[in-house]
DNA sequence: CTGAAAGCGCTTACAG
DNA sequence: CTGAAAGCGCTTACAG
C-alpha cells in the first residue's frame, strides 16, 4: 500500500498540486480558493488518509519540527524527568525530540551536534559538557537556534535556563548549620561547570556567613568519570562516624548522593545520628530512603517549559534577544538532616 | 555562512554532482573513478567542511537513519535506562532516536506513530500500551519495520524482546515462601498487558506450587492512572503490620513499589520485621533504601541491544522472519525480604 | 572514466 | 480563482 501524495489527490480531482497544497495548509482563504473546491480537496485527503511527507516538506521549507536534546545521560532520573517535561512542551507546539546522551564528554556532544546539524533539527536544547565552549560559539556564529540548560558559560552570551545554584546550596548548608552541625563536608565533581562551582560557592558562603571556617579537607572533588568505588573511597576519607572529623555531608549531585548513601549504609552508620546528609536534586530514591533525604528539588517542569519556549522564539526569530532565566530551586528538609 | 552543498564542490572542481556524490559515498572504485579525482573531491569536501544534508538524502533514499522509540514514560527510570541502552546501540549503527512517551495511553501512541510515520523514521521500537493492537496490526500491514519491547501481543505475530515475567515473578514469590512467609500479597496494575498478567501468574504459580492457597483478597489491582493516594489506600487495605492478614508484599512494578514503600514507611512499619517486600524492576532507589529492596532486575542492556539489532535486520530486509526473544530477568534478594 | 537528467514530495513565487 | 514551473539537495539509472 503506497502512501498517498499530493499529486495523487491532485490527479484524482483534476486540479494542480498547488491548489491541494494551499488548501491543506489552510491558505485557501488567503488565495481565494472556492469553498466548494476546498471542501472537495479536504474530503478526498481524509478519505485517502493523506499525511504530508515531512521529509519533503522539510527539504523545501528548511523546517523539521524537531528539536535536538543533548544532555549528559537520559538514564539519569534528573535528565529523564527533564526530558519528559521538554517532550511535553515540545509536543504541545508540534515538535518532536531527538535525544543524545553526551556522558559529559565534549567529544561526544561535538559529534552529536554535528550529526543533528545536517538539516535534521530546527534547534537545540543543550546541557553543555565542560570544554564544549567552542561548539556553543560555533552554533552562535552560525545562527543556529539553541538554549542551554542546567549550566551555562558565563563568558558566552546565550539563551539559558538554570537554577540559582548558589542560593540553593547556601540554603541547604545553612539548614545543616541551623540543625546544629558545624563540621560539614562537601562532595562534588572536579569539573569546570559553572553550576558545580556555584554549588560549592553557596556551600562556602553559608559556612562563612555562620562564622564557620572553610576546611578544604572537607571538600572532596570527584573526578567526573567517578565510579562507585571512588565515591566510597572519598566518603571513607572523611571518616564519617567520627564526629570530631565530620558531622554532615552535602552531596552536590544526586548521583554522588546515591552512591554516597550506599557507602554510609554499608559502613553501618545511622543517619542522621552518626552523620547527617543533604543533597542537590531530589530523585525518587530520596523519598523512600529511610530516613528520607533532605534535598534540593529543581523546578523541572518550569525548566522544561521555558527552554522549549525560548528555543521556539529563537527559531521563529533568529535575531531575538537572548534570554537568561534563573529559576529558584526548592530545599526540602527531611529526616536525614535531623529535621 | 551558507552550508556547502554537493553542487558547490562540483562547481569548484568543474565536475558533475554525480561524481562528487559517488566519491563521497565510497562508490568511486565501483564506478572506476580515478584515484586522483577521488582524492581531489575528498580533500575539497573536507576543506569546505561539507556535511550532506540528511533531509535531502532522506527524501531521495527513503531512509532517515532515525528510529522512533515509543515508551510509557522516559522519566520512569526503567524506560530511561532502557532508552539509554537503545540510544547506545543505535548510535553504534549510525542511527538516532526520537522518543515519545505514551503514558500507556493508546490514543497517544496512535498519534505518535502517525506523526513519526510521515517519512521521519525508518522503524519503531515500541512498548505498546494496552488497547494498541490495531496500531500494531496496521504497522504490520504496511510493512513498517518495528519491534515490541517489554510486552507483546500474543495473538499478533511480531518481533519482540521481553523477559520471562512468569519465571521472574515465580522466583521472587518462591523466595518469599522459602524465607518463611505465607501470607503474601500482590500489588499490580489493572491493565490488559501480557507482561502484567504474567507477573500475577508467576506469583500465583509459586503459591500453588508451595501448597499455599491463592487469596484474591491479597491481590490488589490498581487502576493504571494510579495516584500515590490510590496505592496508599490499597496498601493500607492489606493491613500491613497485622501478620495474621499479610506478611509480605510483591509489587509488580517499581513505580508501585516505590509508592508502596513510602506508605509502609509512613505507617512506621519495620521492613522486613513487620512486613517483607519484593518488587519487579530494580531502580537505584532500591539499592539505597534502608533496608535495600529485593528486586527483579531486567537485562536492560541486552533488551536495548537486541531490539535495535532486530529492528535493523527488519529495516534491511522487510521480509525477514519475525524474531521473538525472551530473556531472563535476575532476582536479587536483599534485606527487605529478610535475606 | 564521467555527466546530463530525472525524480524523491513538497512549497511558493509568478503569471494569467 | 487556478496552474505550470522552479527548486530544496541529494542519488541513481542511463548513456556515452
Amino acid at each position: 500500500m503506497k502512501k498517498t501524495s499530493l499529486s495523487d489527490i491532485a490527479r484524482q480531482l483534476g486540479v494542480s498540486k498547488t491548489l491541494v497544497s494551499l488548501v491543506l495548509n489552510g491558505k485557501a482563504k488567503e488565495h481565494r480558493i472556492s469553498d466548494e473546491m476546498s471542501n472537495k480537496v479536504k474530503k478526498l485527503a481524509k478519505e485517502l488518509n493523506y499525511k504530508p511527507n515531512q521529509i519533503a516538506k522539510g527539504l523545501r521549507t528548511g523546517r523539521t519540527n524537531t528539536i535536538g536534546l543533548i544532555i549528559a545521560d537520559i538514564a539519569n532520573p534528573f535528565f529523564g524527568k527533564l526530558g519528559r517535561e521538554i517532550e511535553k512542551e515540545a509536543a504541545a507546539h508540534g515538535y518532536r525530540i531527538v535525544f543524545c546522551s553526551s556522558d559529559e564528554n565534549p567529544d561526544n556532544s561535538q559529534k552529536q551536534i554535528e550529526m543533528l546539524q545536517q538539516g535534521q533539527v530546527d534547534g537545540f536544547i543543550i546541557a553543555p559538557p565542560a570544554g564544549s565552549e567552542n561548539q556553543i560559539l560555533s552554533l552562535k556564529r552560525n545562527k543556529i537556534p539553541f538554549v542551554l540548560i542546567d549550566r551555562n558559560f558565563p563568558d558566552i552570551d546565550t539563551n539559558y535556563i538554570v537554577v540559582d545554584n548558589i542560593q540553593a546550596a547556601f540554603e541547604a548548608t545553612d539548614h545543616l548549620v541551623k540543625q546544629g552541625y558545624s563540621k560539614i563536608a562537601c562532595v562534588t565533581l572536579n569539573v569546570h561547570l559553572n553550576n558545580m562551582n556555584q554549588r560549592v560557592l553557596g556551600y562556602k558562603q553559608a559556612l562563612i556567613e555562620n562564622n564557620i571556617p572553610v576546611d578544604e579537607e572537607l571538600i572532596k572533588m570527584m573526578p567526573f568519570t567517578h565510579e562507585k568505588d571512588d565515591i566510597a573511597e572519598a566518603v571513607k576519607q572523611l571518616e564519617p562516624g567520627n564526629k570530631s572529623k565530620v558531622e554532615a555531608i552535602f552531596f552536590a549531585t544526586s548521583k554522588l548522593g546515591i552512591m554516597g548513601l550506599e557507602t554510609l549504609h554499608s559502613l553501618g552508620l545511622h543517619i542522621p545520628g552518626d552523620i547527617a546528609v543533604v543533597s542537590f536534586d531530589d530523585p525518587d530514591a530520596y523519598k523512600i530512603s529511610q530516613p528520607p533525604v533532605s534535598a534540593i528539588a529543581q523546578p523541572l517542569q518550569e525548566i522544561g517549559r521555558e527552554s522549549v519556549k525560548v528555543l521556539l522564539d529563537m527559531i521563529h526569530d533568529r535575531n531575538a534577544e537572548t534570554k537568561k532565566i534563573v529559576l529558584k530551586a526548592k530545599f526540602i528538609p527531611r529526616k536525614s538532616s535531623g529535621f
